[in-house]
DNA sequence: ATATACGTTCGGGATGAACAAACGCCACGG
DNA sequence: CCGTGGCGTTTGTTCATCCCGAACGTATAT
């Protein structure tokens, strides 16, 4: 036998769950840094990473022959086709279609600021915005992550999620806290979940920004569970008495439905052309 | 000896060029099909790709769990982080940070469209627009990437690069021909950048699209080379007699200098701060 | 009920990725 | 003028890792 007794090595993933390519998640690991720095060469992405050079350096050649990242003079960045697949990934996207139109219609005929939220897992990610006679300005921008729970779209989203799918979130990334107002605790989420439902609509408590406040609504995908939310957001001041708690409601839950529908139609437009 | 003789194996990466990963290469290979297929199950990929499934599935895998797709129901499809990526490059892009007043003044100034579109190798990538009261709208997009020889924009870049750059560019990319009106001979297009040289402006002749006229200037770099350019678009109608020759060029060439100089602050303002 | 198609899991063997060290290059500074 | 340090790049070798193929479980359709 080649070699004598073959010492039983510690091969495979650990053991953290199905098999992964390792080389990608590295590749993953060297795209977030390259953010996270702003940019960087090959030598401060190896300390920041903790790999040699040479191997760094190899999947920076990789990922320039992809255009995934771009190269002058030792820097490197990330690349615009980043730009190209972001926009290919929101205009592919069936919600963001269906409620293009809807979000203009909330825009004028409030004044304010309509904003549509996308959900992926824990996180609800900013897809499109209609700015209104009067809209605040925001720093929110496309792509941008949030947890669920603390943001009024969110709440919206969570309440007509089931129980069981709200806990399992809840144990997987905790509720982390964002400003002083963010729920931290689960039974005061619940209950707050609780109330959502009862109105049909979502408000927010100045969670994320003073002096800021949002009506939403969820939108159901074709399987029954909620997939998206859009809400509308102005200050405090203008929101408030009758038009918070009956106009801006019924427009919002008005408008989740039209844009259901849409999608509806667009499913099934899409499947008897194939 | 252990095993005998050893076979001697065609290993390395054949020849072409540097090393790179061949995982990382397959992820990317993974994520264009995505994109092409407006996503896509895992054994119409590995038909697609020619690799086994289990092997698909394990890559798949992998870019879920960095959120670069996202799977519901056994369909994989590009993650909305594309988006937040996509974001975050242009508005870190130092260029489009110093494009972004001229631009909006261009618009207002004229009534037209005004665009950005940046160099990245042998193409150009549309980054931003303004749109001004009477601006025609175009189906392209943000991150869209067409080759420099077939736009006015393009062209404008092309002419101040040093004619063996421009030289290299063609003998790797050759002058695919977009529309009849493509330049498809290298005498050509050289006699119209030696014509653009002379005039300082770049003019488009309906190239891509009919009816559609253009003046462009480049954007230059610190380092000397044209990295952008700005372009006023508009139907051929508007686009005529003195406007199109003298006032229109003269916009143009100003707000390029005015981003040049934008940017230059921009590069001195952020050594100072390091 | 049977069959087909699909996503998923898993072992074993070949391939390729990682390391480390050396190289070339440029910019400083002695 | 030469030495020195920092950087990106290259390369040989070794061992881990990725790929294939085949099996499994499940859902849908005939």
């Amino acid at each position: 036998m080649c070699g004598g007794d073959a010492a039983i090595v510690m091969t495979e993933n650990s053991d953290d769950g199905p098999r992964t390519i390792q080389s990608v998640e590295k590749a993953c690991a060297i795209i977030r840094a390259l953010r996270e720095l702003d940019g960087a060469g090959i030598t401060e992405l190896a300390t920041h990473l903790d790999m040699s050079k040479g191997s760094v350096h190899t999947y920076l050649t990789t990922l320039k022959r992809n255009d995934l990242v771009t190269e002058s003079g030792g820097r490197y960045q990330l690349g615009l086709s980043f730009l190209d697949f972001g926009e290919y990934v929101k205009r592919q996207n069936l919600v963001y279609q269906s409620a293009q139109d809807s979000l203009d219609e909330m825009a004028t005929e409030t004044g304010e600021l309509a904003r549509l939220v996308m959900r992926e897992g824990a996180h609800g990610i900013y897809l499109a915005k209609a700015e209104g006679e009067n809209a605040i300005e925001t720093t929110v921008r496309p792509g941008q992550r949030e947890y669920l729970h603390c943001t009024s779209q969110g709440k919206a989203i969570l309440a007509h999620l089931p129980t069981s799918e709200v806990r399992r979130l809840i144990a997987e990334h905790g509720l982390p806290e964002r400003t002083a107002n963010t729920i931290t605790e689960a039974d005061e989420l619940f209950d707050e979940l609780e109330e959502i439902r009862s109105h049909g609509i979502a408000f927010s408590r100045s969670e994320l920004t003073r002096g800021l406040r949002c009506v939403a609504a969820p939108i159901y995908g074709t399987d029954g569970t909620p997939i998206a939310a859009i809400g509308i957001c102005g200050p405090t001041s203008r929101m408030q008495g009758d038009r918070f708690r009956e106009e801006y409601p019924k427009i919002v839950r008005d408008k989740a439905n039209v844009i259901e529908i849409n999608m509806q139609m667009a499913t099934k437009r899409h499947a008897e052309t194939s």
